[in-house]
DNA sequence: TTGAAAGCGCTAACAT
DNA sequence: ATGTTAGCGCTTTCAA
């Protein structure tokens, strides 16, 4: 008994299997150049031992752990939950697991904690990029693959998938006023959000109206957090000061929902009273009564890109030319909104 | 130029500081006796080059990563998503992140898998056991500071949160039963689910029935998965079939919300001509139209618990007692069922 | 086919 | 207040 703790490295199954801890790691790793008889005795041994791999070791002297980090704003949105699992879906096919963590999305420094630190634990990182200014994004010096999701083009040396905000948020807006809708609610906006999410889906919204010859109302644009409940109180709170509307784009389908409950709270029909297109076309959209009409943002083909260009950067160390991708959005038409009428 | 390498080490940072290694790990770790102007000197040193700490070298030296990991069975459904949140929140104010990666529910091996091996890049994990029994958990040796969450209460040497599945399914079915159902779906249920969540919620409804003595349909009970359309197709199916019901106890609200779609589609009133429980109350439910009577599990309740228990694993080491801990269920009345008529 | 030696980057324990 | 030594558990390299 020289051992005390109950940890079985290795060399433990080295012993006991009478090897060299060189020829165990042979044979975990399924290499070829051990013979047979050997690689039963000291399978036998890691099984009666318990034997687990230590990751922490493993990666610190090969540089490998198996395990592709995805860092989203918050765990629990709908969009990046369902994400997650898309990516999960896809990681698994290529014997990688994906880990999920959560950067708090406005705070900047939460970011850096997770690209500056944690990707030092993960074969390669998706980062869904927020609120994250250029400036910022080229400070990031590290040769770890590293794919962005999300927001508009910009300048780095990461490969880049984005949905296309713009144009999706200007065909949500386009059929609201193509179905009869005049004074659209902009549900989470902010003009002036740049380059944000935020930004980019209210530019579509400002499009779809010079499209349409239409003016926009400023008091029409209400912006909100990013929950249910935030929704909700945009609507109320609009409601209250009796600022008159009948189309609502909200930004997201989570403040979508919000918004339709807030609506049926004050008897209003939707759609017959107010249409409501939301953004993100998550789960939930096509079971809600009514069905919520939504923007997809192409989530496969999202998903496909993100996963092939980490496995190309595992297999070819860090890019050159980083690719820049958009997939296009789609309107997928479902009850909150009337048929055409034309 | 020696280092072709990017990569920059505590040993770049103390040739350039012109200290020690160990110095460099003092300033980092805030350790106290480092001199003010050596410390400046070191910080000017770290931000010069860029260094961020290798946690897989850290873990390896010194046994803790700063992360705590949580494993479920899915990643994309609400209440896990939530959980997560929650954990995340009350981990964040002890300086600890938490990663979330996914077991796969069903496949044992995937569950082991997590156990087993990832486990080691983790300070401490949190579990959320769906279909394991208990031959498997006593099997897993390990020292690391482990968590369970849910199901039933099984002998096993971890620390065990669990929600309280059968009074809580007791609850809803009771509360329909209460309010004028007699033909109640158990819509997800498998009565021959053991101690598993499925299983659980089942034994609930059978003793709200028991209790008001009325007998139950086994063509009211419909297994399902526990996606949206899977509730969806379930009700469908029962509808089909021209099975009578009047009330539906969903095992959870993602189901209960597939149910209610197949309802409207079959212009069925909820809660007039059916009502509806769901079980989880994830955010979603109380911004439905109608919204969503549901079963709240104690979420704040469970995250505290959760968190405790871990906390004081990681500063007393394993628990030699294991806590094991049912943390009560309440129903929360919304509008898919009726109010009370006595 | 197998093993010995070296070292990945860090920190605990012990000098100085 | 700072430095030196040793070694965490694994894999790479090279030798047997």
């Amino acid at each position: 008994m020289k051992k005390t703790s109950t940890v079985v490295t290795m060399a433990d199954v080295a012993r006991s299997a009478g090897v060299s801890t060189m020829t165990v790691s042979n044979v975990i790793n399924g290499r070829p150049r051990v013979g047979a008889e050997t690689r039963e005795r000291v399978l036998a041994a890691i099984a009666e031992l318990g034997y687990q791999v230590n990751l922490a070791a493993r990666h610190l002297r090969a540089g490998r752990t198996g395990v592709v980090g995805l860092a989203v704003p918050e765990l629990e949105r709908p969009y990046f939950a369902q994400l997650a699992g898309r990516l999960a879906d896809r990681f698994e096919a290529h014997g990688l697991r994906i880990v999920v963590e959560r950067t708090g999305a406005s705070r900047q420094g939460e970011l850096d904690a997770v690209v500056f630190s944690r990707l030092r634990m993960y074969d390669g990182l998706i980062l869904s990029v927020v609120d994250l200014d250029p400036a910022e994004l080229t400070q990031m010096r590290t040769d770890a693959p590293v794919v962005m999701i999300g927001e508009r083009a910009l300048p780095s040396k990461f490969d880049h998938v984005m949905m296309d905000n713009i144009d999706g948020a200007r065909q949500a807006t386009a059929h609201l006023l193509a179905t009869g809708s005049r004074r659209i609610v902009l549900l989470g906006g902010d003009p002036d959000g740049g380059a944000s999410m935020t930004g980019l889906r209210a530019e579509g919204y400002s499009l779809a109206h010079a499209d349409a010859g239409i003016e926009t109302d400023p008091d029409l644009v209400v912006r909100s957090s990013f929950r249910f409940e935030d929704g909700y109180d945009a609507i109320r709170s609009l409601l209250d000061r009796k600022i008159g509307f009948d189309g609502v784009f909200a930004l997201t389908d989570v403040v979508a929902i919000g918004a339709i409950r807030a609506l049926a709270d004050a008897k209003l029909r939707v759609p017959d009273d107010v249409q409501v297109v939301g953004f993100d076309d998550v789960d939930e959209a096509r079971f809600l009564v009514p069905s919520l009409t939504s923007i997809n943002p192409g989530h496969d083909e999202m998903a496909d890109a993100i996963c092939e260009l980490l496995i190309r950067q595992l297999k070819d160390g860090p890019t050159d030319e980083p690719e820049e991708l958009v997939v296009p959005a789609h309107l997928v038409e479902r009850q909150t909104t009337r048929p055409h009428t034309n």
